[in-house]
RNA sequence: GCGGGGAUGCCGGAGUGGCCAAACGGGACAGGCUUAGGACCUGUUGGUUUAGUACCUACGUGGGUUCGAAUCCUACUCCCCGCACCA
């Protein structure tokens, strides 16, 4: 048996000594980029969950190579975040410590798993030449207005001791700790205006053809585009506006009143000194001490009260009644909604609730809808009614009438609503990227100039436990000058959100050493965008957007020239064991190195590409791993048998069609396929005395992807100069796939099928004597195809279509020409000779073992065509074997 | 509720209109090899069975299209994943 390990750890050796995966520009070779997202180096290193996206990414970017591209294949790590922080505080150290020790073990393990990786591009986001740039996109975002601070409502999570964005939080908890509850908090933070790019994020979806549907799904829905109207409502004795955003104008004249959000800040100005002031502060508190999660349950019961104030509705001049409630989101639209009782169904259980009156504007087109006698609301289309000059309308197209009615009388206009945020960015952490902001007392807000970047964090520094933002206690970081004055300042100390990090580190693989800039364009058009990105669908509505609209504005920076990263974006599949996703916190990890010690890593590798296409979730299995092991050893021995110059036919044939399979299926991702039919072909080439040179040769180009330190090795033992990993992808000739030898493989096959039902008769029966009898029709098989459906139906279309799906639809001519045969007379199947001699030696094979093991005389013959019709004759059905 | 994806043999998992009782692997069983075990090799692995290249029943359930359906349409059931009172 091979000693694996050593032949991996040999070839790794060999790969790094000739840098072979080192790459530079070329104008002159077709570029491919093939990335995978960069990982966070846990402290508990990568396991086999991990390793999976990682041999999917190299077996494509070595398919590629080995195609003639020049392959960027560049790994880094997405260094600053929270566990280490932790542990730094925890052992009272410096997270740097942490996070290179981390760094330096996936890079071991990495190397260990045979990946292709130009490591000279290596980037990691806590190297201040890296976050450098992080703040110079900072700085060029301030310029453009792009980054800002306010102060705003925020998520907060107490275990994080952060704040989060809206992209962070998932069903009201943290996206890091999913059982912690998500607080709300009033702060002061920086943010990112994404929502600039809403409509171009939204819009350019549509050209990501190579991304999934349901991840696809996700950002339009998270982006949440709505188009509909501002409608503004004079509200009575005060001389405030109420505006609205509705997707619903044509339910205006439905409109029975009116409701704000509890938080909205108009509401308190509003009922100041009236008799309703108590009840509605006490209201407001009740909804906004409510965690929001809970509160925006949908089967929340709807709740509110009336605030002793009316709107006028400018157009029917009808006073409004105007409520708070506690299903009016403050964030979305305008913070205040018009109420349609009669055609939406939250308003509806709320007008019944607090006995508002309903009023019916759209009637469905087969009824006419009672406002007292509704039991629900009437959500769906129909005929405009009670809206004067609108009546008789459909409501459809009501929708921009009525928009441009009220935009003519000065209460509304058409508008378009995002649910889309703007991405908070401040972290109240250490391990980050620090913001390059100063504080002035004279000044103001001053950005620190690009000629001071970076703004580096604090190397010695002792961290206290349980103080908030360690930063703030560092003096020496925080006390600073102002660029501006030169007077006493202070820098801010928020951190920025590590998603900034991986926003754009795709870039700076391009050009990862620059210190002049971020990276220099020309590199950078050279290879980007990204040909296939490869990561987890957990990233649909945070990375994933991030780093369209990172894109969008280095684009809009000039220093780009694309609009999107990428337009082909692969999710693996997750690894489980034991049924649940393979993690450390489920503490059921299997780690590369043990898989390794006991198989060799082109085992582990193998199984992970085998055993389910990479898109689906995989269950590990240790059974599994052997019966790869074992496959592995059958490719290797294999080698030892002895090549020949000389390919046959049929085995030409073969050697062909798994060519071309297993290119088309590595090209679609359908790995466990290719390597089936890898095994296909070397299981052939096992059951034969030789091999040929031709054979062999592909076998080893068409495995390497998958197994390539294995084939390293055998490339060698086969006389080729290193490296297979740099070798041609071999090409199949079409010329050489022969149908006819791939139907006589069949026939040996049946063949086969047909004597093991003999050894079983002769067991059986004691029969002593036998006589075989080769059928020389191959074509048998498919007559009894047709055969069939002619007994069942006699139907000539049937034959037609039968003859003409089959594989063997360029042999439909002949065949056709028999039809008329056998419609007349089903029972009679034409004789068919093939022109080849069939497979006597196997056939010898089994008489060998039929007459030692069970005394059996046998005659073999390839009967000539009268003697099997008169066999046939003899034993209808049985055309191939004649006992006697 | 909305959106996306699923349901295939003992198991993992291929297969998108006709060489499908269904690739490949695992498991189980039988046989070979072997002092024995392991490894390796061969075969069996839905049911019936007169043992046939047979028949029946089968790819979540019911209906449909078709000469023909695991595959297409339709309704339903269940599972997973996202969003979730978004006006």
């Amino acid at each position: 048996m091979a000693n694996f390990n050593k032949i991996a750890a040999k070839w790794q050796k060999e790969w790094e000594k000739a840098k072979i995966f080192k790459v530079k520009e070329d104008s002159k070779k077709k570029k491919f980029y093939v990335l995978e997202m960069y990982p966070y180096p846990s402290a508990s290193g990568l396991h086999m969950g991990h390793a999976r996206n990682y041999c999917i990414g190299d077996a494509y970017a070595r398919y590629k190579r080995m195609n003639g591209y020049n392959v960027l294949y560049p790994m880094g790590y997405d260094s600053f975040g929270l566990p280490a922080e932790n542990a730094a505080i925890k052992a009272k150290s410096h997270p740097k410590k942490f996070t290179e020790a981390s760094i330096k073990n996936f890079i071991k393990q990495q190397k260990a798993l045979g990946l292709s990786y130009d490591w000279s591009r290596m980037v990691t986001s806590h190297d201040p030449d890296f976050y450098k740039w992080d703040q110079w996109v900072f700085l060029k975002m301030y310029e453009k207005k792009l980054s800002y601070k306010r102060k705003s409502v925020v998520n907060w999570c107490p275990k994080c001791k952060t704040v989060l964005a809206n992209e962070q939080v998932h069903s009201g908890k943290c996206w890091r700790h999913t059982t912690t509850e998500v607080e709300v908090k009033d702060l002061e933070q920086w943010f990112f205006k994404i929502t600039k790019y809403a409509d171009e994020l939204l819009k350019d979806i549509k050209k990501l053809k190579g991304w999934a549907e349901d991840v696809k799904t996700m950002q339009e829905n998270w982006i949440g585009r709505s188009e509909g109207a501002l409608m503004d409502f004079k509200i009575e004795k005060s001389n405030k506006k109420l505006s609205v955003f509705t997707t619903r104008p044509d339910t205006f004249y439905g409109i029975t009143f009116l409701v704000y959000a509890p938080e909205h800040p108009d509401v308190m100005e509003l009922v100041k000194g009236t008799k309703y002031e108590k009840d509605v502060k006490k209201f407001v508190r009740k909804v906004v001490l409510e965690d929001k999660f809970m509160r925006t349950a949908e089967d929340k019961e709807k709740e509110g009260m009336f605030i002793g104030k009316h709107a006028i509705n400018q157009i029917t001049k009808e006073k409004i009644p105007i409520y708070i409630a506690n299903f009016v989101l403050y964030e979305y639209g305008t913070g205040a909604i018009i109420a349609v009782p009669a055609h939406d169904q939250r308003d509806f259980e709320f007008a019944k609730k607090y006995k508002i009156p309903i009023k019916v504007v759209i009637n469905p087109s087969d009824y006419e809808l009672n406002a007292e006698k509704m039991s629900r609301s009437y959500m769906g289309d129909g005929i405009m009614t009670n809206s004067e000059e609108f009546d008789g309308m459909n409501n459809r197209e009501a929708i921009p009438k009525i928009t441009k009615f009220l935009a003519k009388n000065k209460c509304g206009k058409a508008t378009v609503q995002y649910k889309l945020r703007d991405w908070l960015i401040s972290r109240q952490r250490f391990w980050g990227c620090p913001i390059p902001i100063i504080y002035c007392d004279k000044c103001g807000v001053v950005p620190v100039p690009e000629k001071d970047l970076p703004v580096k964090l604090p190397e010695n520094f002792k961290f206290t436990v349980g103080k908030g933002n360690p930063l703030e206690h560092c003096k020496k970081f925080v006390s600073t000058k102002c660029p501006k004055c030169k007077g006493k300042a202070r820098r801010e100390t928020d951190t920025m959100d590590t998603f900034v990090d991986s926003s754009w580190y795709f870039l700076r693989y391009c050009d990862a050493t620059n210190k002049k800039k971020i990276f220099d364009q020309k590199k950078v058009n050279y290879w980007m965008p990204i040909d296939q990105y490869i990561g987890g669908k957990e990233h649909a509505t945070m990375h994933l957007i991030y780093f369209r609209f990172f894109t969008k504005f280095l684009r809009d920076l000039k220093l780009l020239k694309f609009d999107e990263p990428t337009l082909n974006l692969f999710n693996q599949g997750m690894l489980h064991k034991n049924g649940v996703v393979m993690s450390k916190s489920k503490g059921n990890v299997v780690m590369p190195e043990e898989v390794a010690k006991k198989y060799g890593i082109d085992t582990g590798r193998l199984f992970l590409m085998f055993v389910a296409s990479p898109e689906k979730d995989m269950e590990w299995s240790d059974k599994g791993v052997e019966g790869t092991y074992r496959f592995l050893n059958k490719f290797y021995n294999l080698f030892s048998k002895k090549i020949v110059a000389k390919i046959d036919r049929r085995e030409a044939s073969k050697l062909h069609k798994t060519i071309k399979e297993v290119t088309e299926c590595i090209q679609s991702f359908k790995f466990n396929l290719a390597i089936i039919k890898i095994m296909d072909l070397t299981n052939y080439l096992h059951n034969k005395e030789k091999i040929s040179k031709e054979s062999a040769e592909n076998l080893v180009l068409l495995m390497s992807p998958f197994a390539p330190h294995t084939c390293e090795e055998l490339w060698k033992k086969l006389g080729k100069k290193p490296f297979v990993s740099l070798a041609k992808w071999p090409k199949h000739n079409e010329k050489k796939i022969d149908e006819k030898a791939e139907a006589e493989e069949q026939l040996t096959v049946n063949l086969n099928a047909d004597i093991n039902a003999l050894l079983k008769l002769i067991k059986v029966k004691k029969i002593k004597k036998i006589r075989l009898f080769v059928s020389s029709n191959w074509k048998y098989k498919f007559f009894k195809q047709f055969k069939k459906e002619v007994d069942k139906t006699r139907d000539v279309k049937a034959i037609i279509g039968a003859i003409m799906k089959s594989p063997l639809k360029k042999y439909g001519q002949d065949i056709t020409k028999m039809i008329p045969v056998l419609v007349k007379d089903a029972s009679k199947v034409p004789e068919v000779v093939l022109d080849q001699k069939t497979e006597l030696k196997q056939l010898n094979d089994y008489r060998n073992v039929l007459e030692k093991e069970y005394k059996c005389a046998v005659e073999v013959e390839v009967a000539e065509k009268s003697k099997e019709a008169k066999a046939k004759q003899a034993n209808p059905g049985k055309p191939a074997i004649v006992i006697e």
